[in-house]
DNA sequence: TCGATAGTCAAGTGTGCGCTTAAGTGTTTT
DNA sequence: AAAACACTTAAGCGCACACTTGACTATCGA
C-alpha cells in the first residue's frame, strides 16, 4: 500500500536539483558514489548525504562491494509519487465517480463525500 | 516546451504538506483563500504565501472577486513534473528509442539526444 | 607492510523557508 | 459614514537542511 508519508519522503528527496541530477545519472547505469560525486563542486561527504536521503525515499539502492559503495535506480521506486501524481492530475474522475455512487444510490443519506 | 526550470519549481511547490493538502481540497472544487485557510491552524497569510508559490510553479491560478480571491486547480499545471517522472521512471526505454534511432538513421550524426 | 584510495562519522556553520505579528488597502454591509 | 470583512504587505524569528571540515575505518595495489 502507497502512503502519503512515502509521497512525502519522495518529494522531498527529489525537490533537491543535485538530488536530481544524481537520479538522472543512474538513469543510464549503475554507478560508484566516487564517480556520482565527481561532476559535482561539492564534498564527497555531501554527495553521500544526498544519496542517503534518496536511499531513504525508495528511489535509490546500494549495496557495497569492497571499498567501493555502488548505487542504482530502485525498480519501482517512484511509483508512490506516480500514482499520487495523476490522482491528482484528474480531479475531474473522481466527481463522475460520486455521480455515479450518487446515481445509483439514490436511497442513501444526503452525504455530499466531502472529508 | 517543458523545461526542468519548471520541474523544480513544482516539485518544490508540492513537497509541502499543507500546499499538498490545498492541491488535494482544490481538486474537488475552486475555493476563496480564506475558506483554503480554514482546515489550518496558521494565519491566513501563511496561507496566502502557500498560495503565491503553487501559483508561482503554475500548479494552481486564482482570480480576484471583489475582495475575495478564488482559487483554483490549473488543469495541466503538473504535466512537466508528469513527464518528467514518466521519463525518469523508464530510462530503459530510452535507450531503446536511441536504439531505435541508430538502426533507422545509420547515416546521421553522432548526437545521442542527450540534455 | 605501507601508502593510497573510497567511503564513513560527527560536529559545526549559514541560509532558505515556513510561520508569525502588525499595520495597511480595498470591498461589502449596515 | 462607519464598521466588518477578506485579503495584502512587510518585517522579523527560528529551525531544518545543504554543505563543510577533520578525524577515522576498511580495502586495494605495490
Amino acid at each position: 500500500m502507497l502512503k502519503h508519508q512515502d509521497v512525502d519522503a519522495l518529494l522531498r528527496a527529489l525537490a533537491d536539483p543535485t538530488r536530481r541530477a544524481i537520479v538522472e545519472r543512474l538513469g543510464r547505469s549503475p554507478a560508484p558514489a566516487g564517480e556520482l560525486a565527481k561532476p559535482f563542486d561539492m564534498s564527497l561527504a555531501a554527495i553521500m548525504q544526498h544519496l542517503q536521503v534518496l536511499e531513504a525515499s525508495g528511489v535509490i539502492a546500494s549495496e557495497k562491494v569492497g571499498r567501493v559503495r555502488i548505487c542504482r535506480l530502485e525498480p519501482g521506486g517512484m511509483d508512490a509519487l506516480a500514482l499520487w501524481l495523476e490522482e491528482r492530475r484528474h480531479p475531474a474522475e473522481r466527481k463522475l465517480d460520486r455521480l455515479a455512487a450518487f446515481l445509483t444510490e439514490t436511497d442513501a443519506t444526503g452525504d455530499d463525500g466531502d472529508d
